[in-house]
DNA sequence: TTGAAAGCGTTACCAC
DNA sequence: GTGGTAACGCTTTCAA
């Protein structure tokens, strides 16, 4: 049996409520006694029980995180922001991998919400997520990162999809592209369709025709791009230029084009988004649209703390993108 | 308030001692009151405490994870399979950074100490860490993976790394390589050590001199790698090929060479280390060698499970490295 | 098959 | 300044 505050008691001389006290440094407690009680912490290797703390205080320091693949390097940059913030604030964080399936979303909140865990990072909210939403009833403060629900006006932090799409779109229509396809992410994040609006309002605004075979829906990795970008090469008239909705997609669609004897930029352009951190060493070094990650998931957190210790709300934050030029992408006639 | 296991027995007009029983499907309770139970439990919305629980049990179903740095490819496919096997076997895993960093560790430790933490994945070892040789006494059931502590016999998963480094190295040699350096990771670690260990063994096997001058000590970053590939290009005489300790150095040596106007694999050979997913997608694709990392972090799950539930410990456990041949050696007259 | 009561390790309130 | 006690929400043992 662990050694409890009773025994750290005993052996300084003194009652459990006043090692409390010294342990929670309260005012008011002699020197003498703050001197003996530590040296009897000391003695017997006493280590609180931060459970047992809990249930009378109903605090236990501790956040959950849910995302949908942390092998994903834009959910483990965004991951380490939330980590490193969080434990400066002395919380930890439990991780959660989804992969973006529901069941596997609502097990993980019923088992969170029995380990009264004080807060909740969502970074794989599907379009309209029930189970999300009864969050908001159920009182849990929750943050959604990088991914929002329809409708919903706080509480939410991510990159400006729509301009970010809209940026990297526009872009290559500057190189003189127009027949531009986009490899999109799942239908149903808000992340997908936003960057799919800004990609359509970027052809718009140019006067670039939209055309329906030109677009595809990915799955935000490698497999994904790779797939998509197969189908728009058996296309009568495949695209001089492709968007993609993240880096993994681009590096599959780099991999398909490379497969079908074409070249990377010479043949095909390619723009990715996120910017993650190995981007610039793929080959050809990627052309993307730069999320902050790492201060994104820091953000999440100094928000999502101020909603458990202050209960203020914010309405959604936008967090500007920003294009990142390098080797994928090349000028045509 | 929340409503408690109490508010649940007056509705169903039980005690809450049978409330319990019916939670945690105790044999021996008519049907009749499992149903009325579990109707009042769904009217009244009720989530259990798994903290006041784990009060009176000892179990709180959580496990931590000491990795320096999830944003690192490796660690974060090692996650991956950790926190899904966790997963699958009802237990969360607390995610924590501590970036090699001896404080955190500490601090960490300490945290989840108080938190009674059933197990703990441990990363991040150093050749000789106290604080973990400490947990051996205090009884927290642990896993070293991927890293060991010098003379620890037990409870260790990871790669063969003198094989690996072995392998490597060999492969270089096999290319005509007799000017081959290395790039090893902080020698602070066991893994860096033992992957020079393997360097230097192969040399010796196949009558190639050592030159001190031709290894360097990295961080396993992108920015170690390049750093010390730029002292190597200083040399009189550099070498053709370089063995890194892993694929983020692989990539910093690359960008190095790269940017003093020579090629890879032309002028140089790089083979790095792990096999990350995005390996195959540098320019070059990477040599390097494989570590299963997801089977890796799965399997040290089982075995910490092992001895948290039926208190077995385990041999070192070491894998099996294996070469993968891209197109980032070659070879040389 | 169920109820009553004790107890898990803390903290917080009320006395003194 | 410090001690005593109740209470946090649950499980478990004993009795009925």
């Amino acid at each position: 049996m662990r050694t409890t505050i009773k025994d750290v008691a005993r052996a300084a001389g003194v009652h459990s409520s006043t090692v409390s006290r010294v342990i929670n440094r309260k005012p008011c407690i002699s020197q003498e006694t703050v001197k003996r009680v530590f040296s009897a912490i000391e003695q017997l290797n006493y280590t609180p029980n931060a459970l047992a703390r809990s249930l009378k205080t109903k605090k236990i320091q501790t956040l959950a995180m849910l995302i949908p693949d942390i092998s994903n390097p834009f959910f483990a940059e965004l991951a380490r922001g939330v980590e490193d913030t969080a434990n400066q604030y002395g919380y930890n964080v439990i991780l959660c991998n989804t992969d973006d399936c529901f069941e596997k979303e609502v097990t993980y909140l019923k088992l969170l919400a029995e380990k009264r865990v004080e807060g909740l990072i969502v970074a794989t909210a599907q379009i309209r997520d029930k189970s999300i939403l009864e969050l908001g009833k159920t009182g849990c403060p929750y943050i959604l990162l990088s991914r929002n629900i329809k409708g919903l006006q706080e509480n939410s932090i991510s990159i400006d999809d729509i301009a970010g799409g809209y940026l990297a779109t526009e872009y290559l229509i500057s190189l003189g592209h127009r027949n531009i396809a986009h490899i999109a992410g799942p239908y149903n994040t808000t992340t997908a369709l936003d960057r799919i609006k800004g990609f359509k309002k970027a052809l718009l605004t140019y006067g670039v025709p939209f055309q329906k075979q030109y677009i595809g829906e990915g799955d935000f990795r490698i497999t994904g791009g790779y797939q998509v970008m197969k189908q728009f090469l058996e296309l009568e008239n495949p695209p001089t230029a492709v968007f993609t909705a993240n880096d993994l997609l681009a590096v599959g669609a780099i991999e398909a084009i490379r497969e079908n004897g074409f070249d990377v930029p010479a043949d095909i352009s390619i723009i990715g988004f996120d910017d993650i951190k190995l981007a610039s060493y793929f080959s050809p070094p990627l052309t993307t649209i730069r999320q902050p990650m790492v201060e994104m998931g820091s953000l999440a957190i100094v928000k999502l703390l101020e909603r458990i210790e202050h209960n203020i709300t914010h309405p959604n934050i936008l967090i500007k993108p920003e294009l990142v030029v390098r080797k994928s992408c090349r000028r045509i006639n």
